[in-house]
DNA sequence: TTTATTTGATAGTAATACTATTATATTTGC
DNA sequence: GCAAATATAATAGTATTACTATCAAATAAA
């Protein structure tokens, strides 16, 4: 077993990946391959050639590609709030916390070698490109009661409580993070591929800065 | 001709479905169908069933399913231009405006009689619902060098304006409303199916002043 | 009214998103 | 160490999708 393991609920997988090195396999060339190709071109047909292995075993792990999508996307939620929880261990203030917050959700991540199978720095491309997608889809309801979204519910909870020990009068602190995650998300997709739509040449610091900012500013008494 | 016409890039359709009957017959139903059962769920044979015409026809129109949501989308934020620059004529102070802007990007839209084939109200929960799908694809770049991006990068920018009026050093216009127009979208679709990621319980004036609140205090010099 | 354009009807193709079946490995329980 | 259970590989097959092509009929424009 893993030093580290993520929970990812059970209703995202027909067989859980984390057991098997051919599961093991399928998350990371998965992630690969949706990164490299984006997940409109990825099929099951190219997962299983590319773990030298077939269409009908990733069937086996995955209903179907969106929920392998729904997975990995909820695996690196789940990794991020536990890294996140790492690092506020050494921070005494709210403020600092939300503001390493913003940077863990920002700063390119390096691969944790507790977790081979799974290349972070890949996946947090990945996600940037195509998260909304998993909520974005006439099944939401259905989905959200399986608990496809559970992790980054939790997410905000998290940042919403630091927020609350700021101003604990704060009204909004569940739309103010959902909004920080995905512009956090958004505005590195822009500096790349829209820079009209960003102020942050492809500076990572910049789109830090205007996020700690929008958040401090929306949260203080005044 | 229209009293009102709202532009669309070229590049956006084969053929200028404002042109013709049927071409206006083919954004009614898609907007109606795609609102209905989802973008994914949608196909060219079923649109052109429903104009009781067939899929040769819509093809001749528009290339893909893609396209055709970039068309409507685009001509979506082109209106509430339109909408807000008449709105903003009634308006004194860069804030009033902002104010404006963001109730604009909120309340529902009554339909405009001067654009029958157009019911703007379901138009607007079709963006709501599935607007990021035009960027997040691999093909990004080559279609924002055809236009399609055009109309929401110029809301972004006259917005961002208007920021830069209240405080010229304010930073981060760009990123800033594109991460409002985002936020007022998301927040709309989370309130419906994901309430725990806001904190707006079904109330569109709860959205309203989070994002009024978000943009002043980001802006304002301090 | 002749010519050009638009539409309708139909056919066909390659790829996708699965489901099913069976033989062969591999693991586990005793 | 062997039988039983389980996992995987290989293959086949189906319905649907996302187109492309063709041609005749209808409509509009010169």
């Amino acid at each position: 077993m893993n030093a580290l393991n993520i929970s990812v609920s059970a209703k995202l997988y027909n067989k859980n990946p984390e057991e098997t090195d051919l599961g093991k396999r399928i998350l990371s060339k998965s992630i690969e391959l949706m990164e490299e190709m984006g997940y409109e071109h990825v099929t099951f047909k190219k997962i299983g050639l590319a773990i030298e292995s077939t269409e009908a075993s990733v069937y086996r792990y995955f209903q179907n590609k969106h929920q392998l999508l729904a997975y990995l996307i909820n695996w690196y939620w789940g990794w991020l709030e536990v890294k996140m929880a790492q690092e506020f261990m050494m921070l005494n203030s709210a403020e600092d916390k939300l503001k390493r917050a913003v940077e863990l959700l920002v700063l390119p991540m390096d691969e944790d070698e507790r977790i081979p199978h799974i290349d972070e720095g890949t996946l947090q491309r990945l996600v940037v490109a195509e998260y909304p997608k998993i909520y974005l889809t006439k099944e939401v309801d259905a989905e959200n009661e399986e608990g496809y979204f559970l992790s980054y519910k939790r997410l905000c909870d998290t940042l919403g409580i630091l927020a609350l020990q700021i101003n604990p009068d704060y009204k909004y602190p569940h739309s103010l993070f959902s909004t920080v995650i995905s512009a956090a998300q958004s505005q590195q997709f822009f500096t790349k591929h829209l820079p009209r739509l960003s102020d942050a040449a492809n500076d990572r610091r910049a789109i830090i800065e205007f996020l700690t900012e929008m958040t401090l500013n929306s949260i203080q008494k005044r």
